[in-house]
DNA sequence: TTGATAAATTGTACATGTACAATTATAATA
DNA sequence: TATTATAATTGTACATGTACAATTTATCAA
């Protein structure tokens, strides 16, 4: 683990173990540079990536504050950066309801840049969280990238497997949503009735040298899934 | 401007000029320090800068590549960073359906950490994207932060006019989303029907001083919007 | 008191330099 | 030719240091 991340971590402990609420004030930069025996620009990062995790919020001639959501039972959709504890404290479970090897399907093969005769593995499932029915996923993998796959590793967090099994380094990824009715068949498959709203999120995950690697549709289901996310930027 | 941010433009402008297409590369690092004639510091932060924005993605010991999302027709939710220049190629207009100056009502005093007694410029309007109605928007703006607001620069776009007129600073902002189906109230507003699909869409802005000034509610048309957001990080 | 002004505090921008890890290209070997 | 080992390329991590801008605190005048 690299060292900036290591010294956002122990940051992390070092608010939590103080109970340090939003807007409390952390000590100041030198303070925290000699606390964790880092250099500056060490330090600095570490604050940067906890600032774009959502943790903190950095002002100048004032000092380092901590940033906190307070509702709860919401799901982070991006984590913008950083690790994945997003959903650790849910507990999300899949039930595979498909899975096979097939020559990459039409309207797949421009998202993720692959021919005709690529094999794909396709992948359906239905994901819970906290027993109840969060979303219905069909994710394609590329054979190409991704050379083995099977029924066990599926119902666990294929991601998981890809970066530690296979060693793949994930980079970035594209996600396209909208909002519509759910058709009759996917429906059925959330325990829900054709009309009903529901979120459709369409994502292109690439490895770190570009690579698309996964297709994936997303269908949320309406009462189950609510987000949250901190941005830093600017909007509309 | 700063210099990482003026770097940044610059390069945005060569890959333009030189009509750089997906996974194209850039010069290398070293060569674009000599280009651009800036510390590595500096090119290393505007790259930074142009990675989290989705224009491009760097690979060690491979080089800067162009990143570009082929999608056309979708809005960026979340810059998550950089500049405003999202929805320059979009129309967006706005009706304002309602304008007073009221005590704060109940419901937003947590969300906006005030008091009952302080006064707040509440605003109701219908945003329109080419002429599409895109949401309807309900928000608040904490007097005691924007002392002045009129109809005129409420039809226009108030985000402009607290950054240049008023000089605030604006920092972060909490999002939280969810989907389901539009009361009567609302749908009629947005020429649906009600039980018509929604994407809700409550956000927290604050100013980089942490201070939050403007809750705000926006129903977007669920025919008419769709997003794209460019992530970095991990997720599910 | 109030209000302006100056000084101290504190984070950010930027430069320079070293070491290193991931990738790619090249050469050596079977 | 294919495979493996080596070297060159190229971006990232990290350290140190200077200058500066935004904020807060202290000081002084009215």
């Amino acid at each position: 683990m690299l060292k900036y991340q290591q010294t956002a971590t122990e940051i992390e402990a070092y608010i939590e173990q103080h109970a340090l609420q939003q807007g409390d004030k952390l000590p100041v930069l030198d303070q925290l540079i000699r606390q964790f025996e880092v250099s500056k620009t060490t330090m600095t990062k570490a604050l940067e990536l906890l600032e774009r995790k959502g943790t903190i919020f950095q002002v100048r001639g004032s000092g380092i504050f901590v940033r906190k959501t307070n509702r709860k039972g919401y799901i982070e959709l991006f984590s913008t950066q950083g690790f994945k504890q997003n959903l650790v404290e849910h507990d999300i479970q899949s039930k595979v309801l498909s899975f096979e090897l097939i020559p990459c399907p039409e309207e797949i093969i421009e998202n993720l840049g692959s021919t005709p005769e690529e094999m794909v593995y396709a992948i359906k499932r239905i994901r819970y969280i906290n027993d109840n029915i969060m979303c219905l996923e069909e994710s394609y993998y590329r054979q190409a990238i991704v050379p083995y796959l099977n029924r066990e590793i599926v119902e666990q967090s294929i991601f998981e497997y890809l970066e530690t099994a296979l060693g793949l380094n994930i980079g970035f990824s594209d996600m396209y949503m909208h909002v519509g009715k759910l058709p009759d068949s996917i429906a059925q498959h959330l325990e829900l009735k054709a009309g009903d709203p529901a979120l459709t999120v369409e994502t292109i995950f690439h490895l770190t040298n570009g690579r698309p690697f996964d297709y994936s549709v997303i269908t949320y289901h309406y009462e189950h899934s609510q987000f949250v996310v901190q941005a830093n930027g600017l909007y509309l």
